[in-house]
DNA sequence: GAAAATATTGAAAACGATTGCATAATCAGC
DNA sequence: GCTGATTATGCAATCGTTTTCAATATTTTC
C-alpha cells in the first residue's frame, strides 16, 4: 500500500518498466495501443514519478537555486514571484539560499551544484568571491539578476540603469532645474555605479556639473542621512535624484520634518516604483522597474544555459519607465 | 575524473563503502584509527555526499517547501530570511512555491510530498482547500505562519494579534481619544479577524463603541480608499487603527493631500513596523512584529513535526511590541 | 587459556528510474 | 511465403548511498 512505483504500473499494464518509462518520457516511440493502456494504469493507481530516483539516474535535479544576500526586502519578493512562475512552468523547482558573509556557505553552494542538488544558479548581486571559485573549477550555469558580476563570465539581466537615470535628469532639466544632486546607491554594486554614471553623463551633455553627490546605500536610513547633509549645504540643489524609492522616502520625510516642502522647495525623484510610491504624499516621481519580468527573463536565460553550457548568452537590458507624479516640479527661484 | 563518490573514498582508505558511510553518519561506531584514515581520504579527494543517492535510499529530501500565495510583499521576505537561516542550520534546503489560485498546483504539491521532494510544508496563510485534501489523504508535516488554517489540524505560529490590537486601543485611550475607528485587514484571514476582535473587545471593556469600522485589505490602496470614506464621515473618529503599516501610509498620504494633519487632526496607528515606519513623516506609531523570529519558530515547529508526525505541537503566539512614534497624539478637541 | 561478550567491518540488497543493446514483432516488396 | 527493413518491447546494468545480517577481530571474564 505504499506509494506506487514504475514497476507497479508496468505490472498492471502488462509491460516492462522500460516501456512505462518510455511512455512517460518519449510517448512518440511507443505503440499507441500500449501507450493508452499504460496511461490508464497510471491514472488508476495514481502514479507519480519519484524525483529522487530520477535525479539519481539522470544526474540532475530539476531545481534552480536562488542566491540572495543582504537587502532582501528591496522588491526581492516581486522578482522571486516572477522566477517562481517561470521556473514552475518549465517544470523546475526553486530553492532559496541566503549566503550572507558565511564562508562555509560558499562551500555548501559548490557542493549543491557538484552533486546536482540544483541545475543552475540565479544570483541577486554581490556574490563575486564565492562564485569566482565556483566557476573556475566547474562550468556551472549561472545567471545574475540586477547586478553585473565583475570579471566573471556570467550573463546578467538588469534594467537599463543608464538610460533610466538619463531620463530622470532630462525630466528635471525640462522642468527648469540647473542645480541637481544625486544620492547614490551602493556603488560597489554595478546598478549603483550605472545610475551615477547615467546621472553624470546626462548632466555633462547639458553642459552642467553636478551640484551635489552624496554617497549612500539602498535603504531608508540613507535618505535620512542625506537629508541632513542637504540641510547643511550652502548651495542647495533644487532637485535631488535618490537612487531608490526607499531612500527617496527617507529623504523626503526627513526634510518635511524640518518644514521643507516637496516639490515646492526641492524636487525629489526615486527609482524602482514600489507600490507605496503612488500613495505617498507627495506621490513619488520614479522609474518603474519591470520586476516580474526581470525574474522571468533571468529564468529563461538560465534554462538556456542549462540546456547548453557553452551557449553564448547576451546580457538582457530591460527598459525602465519614467513615471512622473507629484514629487517633482519647477524650481522655486 | 568525475565527481568522487563513496566507493572512491572507500578504495582510497582501504575499507568498504559501508564503513565510509558509517564514518560519515555515525562516527562513534567506527574505529578511531579507521575513522581518521577515512576522513583523510575524504579531504584528499574532496568527497561530498550525493544528495540524490541519499534521498533515494532514505526516502526523504532534506527540503522544506514554503508555500506563498498572493501578497508576497508584506514583509514576506523578512520571514523567509528567518526560515532560510533556521532551515539551513538544520541542514535543510528551502523550496519556494507560489500556489496562487492554480488548481493544478495543488496536485503537484501533493506529488511533492508523496515522493518526498519535500519533507514538510510551511504555508503563509490562505491555502485551506488545497491543504485540506492533502491532509485527509496523508499525514503530512505542515506548519502555518501568520494565519490560522480553519478547521485543519495544523499548528501555526503568529504574532499575538489580539493583545497587540488591545495595546493599540489602550494607547489611544490613554491619549484621551474616545472616538476611535478601525480599517480592517483581510477578514477572511485569521489575523484580520483577530485584530478586529482585539480592537472591539478593548473598546468594549472601556465602555465604548467603535465609531467607525472600514472593511478593507492589507495594502496601500485600502488606505487611500479608507481615507476617502473618512473624509465623508459626519462624525469622524479622532484616531484610526489601520491593520497594517502600508494601509496606514496610504491613509495618511491621502489625508495629507487634503490638508488634514496627522496627528494634529487625527491620530493613526499601523501594524507590522516595516523599515519605512520609522522614516515616514510623521513617523508611524505601530506594532513591531518579530518577523525573523516568526520564520525561525515556524521552522522549529516543522522540524519537530517531521521528526514525529504524531507529536502534539501547540500553536506559538509571539508577542508584538507597541512602538509609539509621531503619528499619534492627543485629540484636537 | 578458553569461552563469552563486544567491537568493527564487509557483502549484498535495496531505494526508483532510465537506457544501450538485443530481440521479437510487424510490414513492405516481390 | 521469404527477405530485409522497420517498429516495439524487454533485459539488465547503472546512478550513489544506506543498512541488515553475518562474519571476523578484539576484549573481557572466570
Amino acid at each position: 500500500m505504499s506509494t506506487p512505483k514504475l514497476t507497479d504500473v508496468a505490472r498492471l499494464a502488462g509491460v516492462s518498466p522500460a516501456t512505462v518509462s518510455r511512455a512517460i518520457n518519449q510517448p512518440a516511440i511507443v505503440n499507441a495501443k500500449t501507450l493508452e493502456r499504460i496511461q490508464q494504469a497510471i491514472q488508476q493507481i495514481g502514479y507519480e514519478t519519484n524525483t529522487a530516483g530520477r535525479n539519481l539516474r539522470l544526474r540532475r535535479s530539476d531545481a534552480l537555486l536562488v542566491m540572495i544576500s543582504d537587502a532582501p526586502s528591496r522588491f526581492f519578493s516581486q522578482i522571486l514571484m516572477g522566477v517562481e512562475a517561470e521556473a514552475s512552468e518549465a517544470g523546475y523547482n526553486v530553492l532559496v539560499s541566503n549566503t550572507q558573509d558565511n564562508p562555509e556557505r560558499g562551500r555548501r553552494l559548490y557542493a549543491s551544484i557538484q552533486q546536482s542538488l540544483a541545475d543552475g544558479i540565479l544570483t541577486f548581486g554581490g556574490h563575486n568571491q564565492e562564485l569566482g571559485d565556483l566557476i573556475k573549477n566547474h562550468p556551472i550555469p549561472i545567471v545574475g539578476v540586477n547586478e553585473h558580476l565583475e570579471d566573471l563570465p556570467v550573463p546578467v539581466t538588469t534594467v537599463n540603469n543608464l538610460d533610466a537615470s538619463r531620463a530622470i535628469v532630462r525630466h528635471l532639466l525640462e522642468l527648469g532645474h540647473r542645480k541637481i544632486g544625486h544620492v547614490t546607491g551602493t556603488t560597489t554594486l554595478s546598478s549603483g555605479r550605472d545610475r551615477l554614471e547615467g546621472f553624470l553623463s546626462e548632466l555633462q551633455q547639458a553642459g552642467l556639473a553636478p551640484t551635489w553627490i552624496c554617497n549612500k546605500h539602498y535603504n531608508v536610513e540613507s535618505g535620512r542621512e542625506a537629508a541632513e547633509e542637504w540641510l547643511h549645504l550652502t548651495d542647495r540643489p533644487t532637485a535631488v535624484f535618490c537612487s531608490c524609492d526607499e531612500t527617496a522616502f527617507g529623504f523626503i520625510a526627513a526634510l518635511q520634518r524640518k518644514g521643507i516642502r516637496v516639490p515646492a522647495d526641492v524636487s525629489v525623484v526615486g527609482f524602482d516604483d514600489i507600490p507605496l510610491a503612488d500613495h505617498y504624499c507627495p506621490a513619488l516621481t520614479t522609474i518603474r522597474q519591470p520586476q516580474r519580468e526581470l525574474g522571468v527573463t533571468a529564468v529563461r536565460m538560465l534554462l538556456e544555459r542549462i540546456h547548453d553550457v557553452e551557449a553564448d548568452i547576451p546580457n538582457q537590458r530591460l527598459s525602465g519607465e519614467l513615471i512622473v507624479r507629484e514629487s517633482t516640479g519647477p524650481p522655486a527661484n
